[in-house]
DNA sequence: GGAAAATTTGAGCAACGCTCAAAATTTTTG
DNA sequence: CAAAAATTTTGAGCGTTGCTCAAATTTTCC
């Protein structure tokens, strides 16, 4: 590769590092190109040679935001040789983890809006897919008998429902509700909902 | 009153109702200055007579829609006399209903965040309150021997459930869900919870 | 080394929320 | 009712924003 895509590369990686650094510290709204273009050394202009838009640079730092997700909820899922039941106990309480814990990176994936014509990349998408996955395999397990597209809707039902928990709870909006309150809150739920989910399969 | 300060009033009420126009028209991002002047006939200097912040505009906005769901989701707890548990799906299947038909406007509700160092108005808050409250009753008949404080917090679980549920179902970024297959879900997954809840409690 | 190609630059554009001296209007006063 | 005083409205203008593009600079190639 010629010494010029080198640099390029380079600082097209730097960039995407300093918007999330920026994201997690300021949030979303926080994110201005020349503070990017001064961190990274160049011109303001010269961020439009590494990235088409902010958008573009928005959902690479999604990207990056997802795939860390992703290991913690790996890890959620793995620990130890729990029931279904409290594996996705656990999935849930790391998801609630991480948002506190990335809180405005977190918040980035949600609060960002494409402009109405402008439509996803397809290695976005595939990004967010990727989240149910974690739920999908105990589930499985709990109910054997149900199709992989039954399970694939409960399985996102689940995961909004615990997304909603964290982000009204996460919210200072609404009254603040303390962490340990709210992993509380989430793990008396999810259970009630397993058991629930299954009284009503039998 | 003074001339002036009738036109004033009257001037703010069309400011009002302009900005809710507008941001269900094109959203939250879509909602500038400049056009609200244009759309109620003064200048765009004006706008600042009559409220003294966007933040402020959004926030009236977001009070009149709150109103309006608060309504909805009354009528939904007093239809027929159905038992708790379905008065709870009605609730549900009702805030889905809401958001649907209102959806910029619902979602103006949870995209907005004020600067960090501006604090929320009194009323505003107040305005947030008022919705767990439609799901405390039902609750408190389901379980009778729970505490206010601990019927509080169920009843918010269960509505960040289902606003979770609605949040993510009707967003266009993820699989786009049909409605109908969305009340669906949150049928099946209310039902879930509260029997499940109900399982533990006994 | 020097011409050609590719890349970087930063001044500049349009649009934004918001401000404030000046203009217009309303209210008070004589 | 007219002039003075108080109040309200106005819109040009400020500082920022994301983004563009002709010009300057650097890299590539022979």
């Amino acid at each position: 590769m010629s010494k010029a895509l080198e640099r390029r590369e380079k600082l097209r990686i730097d960039l995407i590092l300093a918007a999330e650094r920026m994201v997690a510290s300021r949030g979303l709204a926080g994110l201005k190109t020349r503070d990017l273009a001064r961190e990274i050394g160049c011109a303001n202009g010269a961020v439009y040679n590494l990235v088409t838009d902010l958008d573009e640079l928005i959902l690479r730092v999604g990207s990056r935001t997802l795939h860390r997700l992703d290991e913690a909820l790996s890890a959620a899922q793995s620990a130890g040789d729990l029931s279904p039941q409290e594996t996705l106990v656990r999935i849930a309480i790391a998801y609630c983890d991480f948002a506190a814990e990335n809180l405005e990176l977190w918040r980035a994936l949600f609060e960002h809006r494409m402009e109405a014509d402008k439509t996803l990349p397809e290695w976005s998408i595939e990004d967010q897919m990727q989240l149910f996955r974690h739920i999908y395999q105990p589930l499985a397990a709990l109910f054997p008998k149900r199709s992989r597209e039954e399970l694939g809707i409960t399985a996102r039902s689940l995961f909004s429902a615990v997304h909603g928990m964290v982000a009204l709870g996460l919210e200072q909006k609404l009254v603040a509700v303390p962490l340990p309150a709210l992993r509380k809150e989430i793990t008396v739920l999810v259970r009630a909902m397993i058991d629930g989910l299954i009284a009503r399969a039998v």
